[in-house]
RNA sequence: GCGGGUGUAGCUCAGUUGGUUAGAGCGCCGGCCUGUCACGCCGGAGGUCGCGGGUUCAAGUCCCGUCACUCGCGCCA
């Protein structure tokens, strides 16, 4: 990559400051070229008789060579890898057998005539060169290193690019960019907020949002019909690999739209990145194939399955309905009680099984059932304990069931599905991890759609919302007044990737009694709902359009693209698993002084 | 809040049934080397075996506690 218009004979024009071209940038033609180079030692060579270097920068590699003697020569050999140096030199060619093609600027190399070191580096805590596996504590508190290695460095550019082609993508098709605060109200649902002190008005806080959800719903009651933001949200929970307590999301939203123009103005937007950055990995076609909640659940044990694994659970409680094994006939005689299977083709040997079943124990479960079938006297027969008591005939149902053969396996889970579920879909994926039947090649796409409103909450044995309160009820009013709460489905969608939720969104409810009524199914008093969501209902009771979106997570996807484990490597200055910015020191304690402005008294807590 | 894993040189890791002076590679320091590009060769420094306690003639190794990191559960509409 060339800089703009930078003069390459330093006779005919005066010399830049620091450079003439960038490191990336010499080629074949450029011999007998006077030049200017800046950047990073990445690595050296000492030959006795002669010193190579390799000069580092954004835009690549430049080899230096320079002998004993030269002038520049001593600054060059005292100089450590990663301090910042200038040199002056001439293009030469390099000669046939010592090209390097691994570079751009392999056929080249610059001769120098003159070094001045700008920047001294002193022992490195953590190399650039190699990027050899460091701990994350010190590449975060290094992250100005970390960030120099190739990967990283590659990360973050890609990350760069694939905002810029969603910003695009969206303006292109008539959405409108905002910014909305982040000093915001907190609000009672969902997540806990960041909280931060008011000055001016003591014993109050703001919050930091969560996602600008009533605001984008405002814009659309203030006309501007198609919203989007490249949002900052922040929620104080605890990490994992794939969320962190500030993330950024491609918040969305769109105003006289059903469920099917969301979808329809997501998905080129979606399946455009990851067209775009997915290095020849296959995107599913949009549209994108859709998944009922309640038969995501049934068929992978998740409202976020991975569709590259081809397992599809089926429910076999018929074959085990009393039947000999005792064990499931019992659990189907519970009110809720059904028996799950979960194929695995090619999984047909007990050492397979066997570790399945070990895993499941390491789980916390009491154990994973199985049958597997191989060749007995030139016949299809049956093994483990399952089969052995269940007997032939309802065995054989099974395996015509479930399609299985000679070599093929099947592991049972039974109980209550809804205490059971999660285990399943664990299960489902570890065997199709054991069986080499994930294709890495893929980014397998799908929408969830039609969540359950409400769901029954155990521990407070009342009705609460199951996800977004604000989601509008599929047959509104009429199906609150008349439906049981937890047979009412919302227009309410995820996206889901390979695994990962990339993305949730809702067709928001816009009228005031249906609000109102969802709220009260919850267990909210209208006085209440009317103080909390004082703002909202006074939009809605002024003229609201019907209205909906969503907002897929930035960093999820650059993670994806990325081929990452985690959003930590797609992110510049990540926080660390427990919240802590090691570069900077946060959080850290302020002054008494600062503290006492702000009206607040610190009590640590308690150490038993 | 809970569970799994990890913790030995600056880093990655090895360290046998508990046994004498705790090792290797990379990095660092010194020396040699005119065509390397993971340059090579020779030499050297560098250790509270996370921390505390216990068992034992003897603990990196066994036991208890604790801390840190990490993955997960809870949580995250």
């Amino acid at each position: 990559m060339a800089l703009p218009r930078l003069p390459t004979d330093w006779k005919a024009f005066v010399m830049h400051a620091y450079r003439s071209h960038t490191c990336g940038a010499l080629r074949l033609q450029d011999v007998g070229a006077s030049v200017r180079l800046s950047g990073w030692i990445h690595r050296k060579r000492d030959h006795g008789g002669l010193l190579f270097v390799d000069l580092r920068d954004h835009y690549g590699l430049t080899q230096l060579v320079i002998h004993p003697g030269a002038t520049g020569f001593a600054e060059l050999d005292r100089a450590r890898p990663e301090s910042v140096v200038r040199v002056d030199g001439e293009v030469i060619a390099r000669t046939p057998d010592t090209v390097n093609a691994a570079l751009g600027t392999g056929e080249i190399e610059v001769a120098v005539r003159a070094v001045e070191i700008l920047s001294q580096a002193g022992e490195l805590p953590l190399p650039v060169f190699g990027e050899p596996d460091y701990p994350e504590e010190i590449r975060f508190k290094h992250r100005y290193l970390d960030l120099r290695r190739e990967t990283l460095h590659r990360n973050i550019v890609l990350r760069s690019k694939v905002i810029d082609s969603i910003r695009r993508r969206m303006i292109d098709q008539g959405f409108l960019e905002f910014q909305t605060p982040i000093l915001t109200a907190s609000s009672p649902e969902g997540a806990r907020d960041f909280l931060v002190p008011s000055r001016t008005h003591p014993g109050r806080f703001y919050a930091l949002p969560q996602a600008p959800q009533q605001f984008k719903q405002l814009l659309m009651v203030a006309g501007f019909d198609r919203y989007f933001q490249i949002a900052p949200c922040f929620r104080d929970e605890d990490s994992r690999a794939d969320r962190s307590l500030e993330f950024y999301q491609l918040d969305v939203e769109m105003s006289f739209v059903t469920q099917e123009d969301v979808f329809a103005a997501i998905e080129p937007v979606l399946h455009g990145v990851f067209e775009e950055f997915a290095d020849g990995k296959l995107v599913t076609p949009h549209p994108f194939p859709r998944v009922p909640y309640r038969e995501a659940i049934a068929k992978y044990g998740s409202d976020k399955p991975d569709l590259r694994n081809p397992l599809v659970m089926q429910d076999v409680s018929e074959p085990f309905r009393g039947g000999d094994f005792g064990l499931f006939a019992r659990l189907l005689e519970a009110p809720r009680g059904a028996i799950w299977a979960i194929p695995a083709p090619g999984g047909g040997a007990r050492a397979f099984c066997d570790r399945m079943n070990a895993w499941a124990q390491g789980e916390g479960q009491p154990g994973l059932g199985y049958i597997f079938w191989r060749e007995e006297s030139g016949t299809t027969g049956a093994a483990g304990p399952i089969a052995r008591n269940l007997g032939p005939e309802r065995t054989e149902a099974l395996r015509a069931q479930l399609g299985l053969k000679v070599g093929d396996a099947a592991f049972f889970v039974g109980g209550d599905p809804a205490a059971f579920a999660k285990f399943a879909g664990l299960a489902r994926t570890r065997i199709g991890e054991e069986l080499k039947l994930i294709d890495e090649n893929r980014f397998a796409f799908c929408w969830v759609i039609d969540f359950p409103m409400f769901e029954f909450n155990e521990e407070a044995n009342h009705v609460d919302f199951s996800h977004n309160p604000f989601s509008m009820p599929q047959g509104e009013l009429e199906a609150l007044n008349t439906q049981d709460p937890l047979e009412i489905l919302a227009y309410q969608y995820d996206i889901v990737c390979n695994g990962y939720e990339l993305c949730s969104g809702a067709i928001r409810n816009h009228r005031p009694e249906v609000m109102l009524r969802a709220f009260e199914i919850a267990g909210y008093s209208q006085q209440a709902v009317e103080e909390e969501f004082a703002g909202m209902l006074g939009a809605f009771r002024h003229g609201a359009p019907p209205h909906g979106g969503l907002a897929p997570g930035i960093d999820r996807i650059v993670m994806l693209l990325a081929g990452e484990q985690a959003i930590r490597e797609v992110i510049a200055f990540p926080l660390n698993q427990q919240g802590q910015d090691l570069l900077m020191n946060a959080p850290a304690p302020v002054r008494e002084r600062q503290l006492k402005e702000l009206h607040i008294r610190v009590q640590p807590p308690l150490k038993a």
